[in-house]
RNA sequence: GGGGGAGUAGCUCAAUGGUAGAGCAACGGCCUUUUAAGCCGCAGGUUCAGGGUUCGAAUCCCUGCUCCCCUACCA
């Protein structure tokens, strides 16, 4: 007891301090959000709790929409005005006597946030908005909803979700509203919410608060849920190819798969340097050689390096690996996978052409993708071929590309043609048709298998394709290097010539080597940035705009809480 | 990294060196078929922060912070 008591005790001092907290708190909130915390009194003056409880039967508001009956609708109307006017005749006979009231309404319960009110004294009318329907109306009236409900309709701010129940009928104007009997709080919004018909507009807050962005956006939200659906479809369509799910180390010991700056963290436990994964590649076809023939990861990958409107830290890509297929395996999965998102999300927004509108562009998922050879490309859009190293450098030097490093050393032909194909070559690509750009130079890709028969050109080729659409690269396909001693030589040609920073993050993968050596079935590798597509299929800007939290500087007032930086920075 | 633009009421925006405003939201009042409800009334500001020029600064100058666009870098 004596325990007890003392706990109490305790336990009261920690209120008093709260209480003291919450005074000190009050001087500083707004006076919009002190309305509002009024206003939740006010609900609780009621009896009712205005955080809400659990609610059953709940239909959707697009749900409740479609419930509309419009035969008992106008029955129960005719019925009403027949009995009224009875009434009016026969004013002395009893009620039991006059023409009967008919009412087969369906009645609904629905459940929202409060997007706008319009209170005409004995009359209150919101409209609900959920992930279904951007604006459902109900009306409260002080004749047919319950006393509490009607004067909790009075009290309601713009933000706050309600749940609301009555039968359905048609207003004057001809719109489907739920004529509430009951109205009860599910939650208070304390925060003053942006403009009731612009929404959200400054592109700072939509990433910061998405929470708001969200409700008061409400395509936001169908971007966001079109990517669960795509990301499904995805899943479903590979495992429909017996392709399965598998999920390989996030927290590599060295990051490898990929050319890219990675983040690092350390692991207490083992005194270990760690950094996080630029890309699962590795790991996956370590799966290929244990024996699994086939697998993917939706991968989440991230990359120490700059952020624009395709490009976050972190990302998410997918990987497949197919055992005894090739590029050109890759490349018909790839097509048919993405033809048939493409349909999802035409029929998710109600597209019905063939064409998928993205920014200017009208792109075509439905045709054939355009095919083309790395070499074909190049000519066409430079008037020679990739071979002939004299135009080569004539062509960069004319476009005052740099063919010399800073210390004066030629730089090597095939970083030349690259050059030229990257700025001359791919915009020539048409953005509204999606484009395979097959057969690289091999110098370009380590971990690809050379094209057998090219060995001797003045140019060798990889296994590669590159897949293009809307100016974006979506990503690429290989057919994988298996021979563990060509992959070896790769590594030490990859290591050589990098500089010292550079040396911190690229190593020379032993254990993978070593996998090789115990063989890896020939395979087709493919790797495709989701976000990206998402981007195309949701007809999104920017990558920001297609994750939910998109990686946002800390304002200056939440930075200084944090720690301060452990090493040097970049720069 | 370079160039350009922006930051004003809770939100969306005006005010180009001379009294900081509007619409929406809020607050008080009236209203039982409204729907961007309407009518009457009322309130709301560290003009991003700091410094400077000026009789006087939201406005001009400097520094910093944040965002947007273009560009560059980036498998």
């Amino acid at each position: 007891m004596r325990v007890r008591s003392r706990v109490s005790e305790q336990t009261e001092q920690q209120n008093d301090e709260v209480v003291l907290d919450a005074q000190e708190a009050a001087a500083e909130i707004h006076r919009l959000e002190q309305q509002r915390r009024e206003n939740r009194e006010a609900v609780r003056g009621l009896g009712f709790n205005p955080y809400g409880q659990r609610a059953d039967g709940l239909m959707t508001l697009a749900q409740a929409h479609d419930a509309y009956d419009e035969a008992a609708d106008t029955e129960n109307k005719d019925t009403t005005q027949a009995h009224k006017q009875a009434k009016r005749d026969n004013p002395d006979l009893p009620d039991a006597d006059l023409p009967p009231v008919v009412d087969a309404r369906p009645i609904v319960r629905v459940a929202g946030r409060v997007v706008l009110s319009r209170d005409n004294g004995k009359l209150v009318w919101l409209n609900l908005r959920d992930h279904t329907s951007d604006s459902f109306q109900i009306a409260i009236s002080k004749r047919d909803c319950d006393e509490n409900g009607f004067q909790l309709a009075k009290l309601l701010d713009n933000g706050d979700l309600v749940i609301a129940q009555g039968p359905l009928t048609k207003t004057k104007t001809g719109e489907v509203t739920c004529w509430a009997s009951t109205l009860e709080p599910a939650s208070k919004c304390l925060v003053p919410p942006p403009e009731k018909r612009l929404g959200l507009q400054d592109p700072d807050m939509r990433y910061r608060q998405r929470y708001v962005d969200m409700w008061s956006n409400p395509d936001t939200t169908r971007t966001l849920l079109l990517r669960s659906k795509l990301m499904s479809a995805m899943r479903r369509h590979l495992e429909r190819h017996d392709f399965v799910e598998v999920e390989t180390p996030v927290l590599q010991t060295q990051a490898g798969g990929a050319a890219a700056r990675p983040f690092f963290t350390h692991m207490n436990a083992l005194h270990l340097d760690l950094s996080l994964r630029i890309a699962p590649e590795l790991y996956l076809k370590r799966l290929l050689v244990g024996g699994m023939p086939r697998v993917f990861e939706v991968s989440r990958n991230f990359r120490n390096e700059g952020l624009d409107k395709s490009h976050n830290p972190e990302f998410t890509s997918l990987e497949v690996y197919q055992a005894y297929g090739n590029y050109e395996t890759m490349l018909e999965l790839t097509e048919g996978l993405i033809r048939e998102l493409a349909q999802i999300a035409a029929s998710e927004q109600g597209i019905s052409s063939n064409a998928m509108p993205f920014g200017e562009l009208l792109i075509d998922y439905e045709q054939p993708f355009e095919r083309i050879t790395y070499s074909e490309l190049f000519e066409k859009a430079l008037g020679f071929s990739v071979g002939d190293m004299e135009k080569v450098r004539g062509a960069c030097e004319a476009r005052g590309f740099k063919t010399k490093s800073e210390d004066g050393t030629a730089i090597a032909d095939i970083f030349l043609i690259n050059e030229l194909f990257e700025e001359v070559a791919e915009p020539m690509i048409d953005p509204a048709r999606p484009t395979f750009v097959l057969d690289y130079p091999a110098s370009l890709s380590p971990l690809t298998r050379p094209k057998p028969g090219t060995e001797q050109d003045p140019v060798p080729l990889a296994d590669r394709w590159d897949l293009f659409i809307g100016g974006m690269e979506i990503g690429p396909a290989y057919t994988e290097l298996n021979d563990p001693d060509v992959q070896a030589q790769k590594f030490r040609e990859q290591l050589a010539g990098v500089d010292d920073e550079e040396s911190t993050f690229r190593s020379f993968d032993e254990d993978f080597v070593n996998a090789l050596k115990v063989g890896m079935p020939p395979a087709g590798g493919l790797g495709l940035g989701m976000d990206r597509i998402v981007m195309l299929l949701g007809n999104q800007r920017t990558i920001r705009d297609v994750l939910p939290f998109p990686m946002m500087k800390p304002l200056a007032s939440a930075a200084g809480q944090q720690d301060a930086p452990q090493g040097e920075t970049d720069e």
